[in-house]
DNA sequence: CGAATCCTTGAACACCTTCAACAGGGGTGG
DNA sequence: CCACCCCTGTTGAAGGTGTTCAAGGATTCG
């Protein structure tokens, strides 16, 4: 498999580590310094590159690390006991996940990558140890919990008060700014989710997504083909959407 | 106002602390010793109980403290920005909240009490500062947000994939279990929210509230008189409910 | 090229909402 | 103590938004 070893050896060459990490600022905000860097940097793995489909870990393994994505995309979602899929997130570069086996010790969620994907690991109760040296880092690590359970929350009211339109346009700005902070574009990116996905995690039929994705185009808003989405008016697609969106 | 100066006293005479709450367990399930109890101990303040309707904190307002109810129950929301009320949690004794407001250091929810209710008011400086010494502090906290996560998410999916009956038949469930892992009665309790608040946190219009309600008595599940809710069939309410429902 | 998957479109239907009116408590003031 | 009023909760009927069912088109991959 000559594939894999060029990457490997690539990702060699690059001698990844936080400091040296575009997304770092993502992962942990503020109020790290360079000595903690590297301190975290030690006990942080780092996996070869996931293929689109393959999982980064199932619902029920129990939990020992907490993920950050560096590349790619990954897909959070749960199986309810009646078999029913249920989408808990989209992670983007930057983005942690994992965050909600702490409580039980095992995962409640199932992970997988919607593209090809790579992304750190990181051995919770390692960095929990690294946590009494360097008071900072269980800060960080509240302060993100704490970013996601608003995000959680915004989702909630979000399928909670409003229509299906507006949640379809609050998800593409959602998206737009977690591009745009990443120093993508804002206007013009690629869905790595399917429609049915994006159905499943705002509650609409893959129809409804479909149809709305229609309805838009023929309004001006945007232009879709297939993955490829570019707003041509992001003030009326935020107009839309309605109340602010949640950053993450 | 002699009403004020009586509770007080009684505060006092019962010379509240951690060690003797019969809800911190509940607050923080495991990992602190009687030491490192008192050490918190000291720090967290009681708050003279506030009356129903009264407010914690509101939204906007900067982020001081974390809570946690003590007696009574609170109900958290947000007001978006059309000022549409969105209810984003129920608050029982032993639960905490304020945690969402960590990461933007103010509170992005209201709290306001749903009847008469007191509860500990934890510095989170204080906290953290003391977190520095108890490296199981930080822990518990962790363990305690990602339940919080977990829950909503558990929300999520009911308000994605379930039926207005199946919403109202886990609510129930909810409340039940969570009544009972406080000692009180699984089958009977009193819902201190209002119809409307409920519907509002299902994200259900009041009256469809009410004709469940009315429903559920006619299929013999349970009986319903005003605020007194008695669950004849636990069973068949928990099977009407589905998938199993979050503890929090 | 064929199969599988993903996406789109149409039509009928279901569930819940909205609008409207009314009943019943609980509190306040007379 | 009673009358009144306001607020909460209940019930009915009409209507809408999104779903479900069904079929066909497009894209990718073996």
């Amino acid at each position: 498999m000559p594939k894999h070893s060029t990457v490997a050896a690539d990702l060699a060459r690059f001698k990844v580590a936080c400091q040296n990490c575009s997304l770092f600022q993502l992962c942990l905000p503020v109020g790290l310094d360079r000595g903690d860097l590297e301190l975290l940097d030690r006990i942080i793995k780092r996996r070869r590159p996931v293929h689109r489909g393959e999982h980064l870990f199932h619902a029920g393994e129990p939990f020992q690390s907490i993920y950050a994505v560096r590349s790619g995309s990954v897909k959070t979602y749960t199986v309810s006991e009646d078999g029913g899929e249920q989408v808990t997130g989209f992670h983007l570069p930057g983005e942690l996940f994992g965050l909600d086996a702490i409580n039980a010790g095992k995962h409640p969620c199932s992970a997988v990558a919607l593209e090809a994907t790579s992304v750190c690991e990181v051995p919770f109760d390692r960095l929990e140890e690294l946590g009494e040296d360097v008071p900072s880092l269980p800060r960080q690590m509240l302060r993100v919990m704490s970013k996601t359970i608003l995000h959680d929350q915004t989702l909630l009211a979000y399928l909670s008060k409003k229509t299906a339109e507006e949640r379809l346009a609050g998800f593409l700005c959602s998206l737009s700014q977690r591009f745009s902070q990443r120093g993508f574009s804002a206007r013009e990116f690629n869905l790595s989710m399917s429609r049915v996905d994006i159905g499943n995690y705002l509650a609409l039929a893959e129809e409804t997504v479909s149809r709305l994705f229609t309805r838009f185009q023929e309004q001006g808003l945007l232009s879709v083909v297939r993955k490829h989405v570019r707003l041509h008016d992001l003030d009326r697609v935020r107009a839309l959407a309605g109340a602010a969106v949640s950053a993450r």
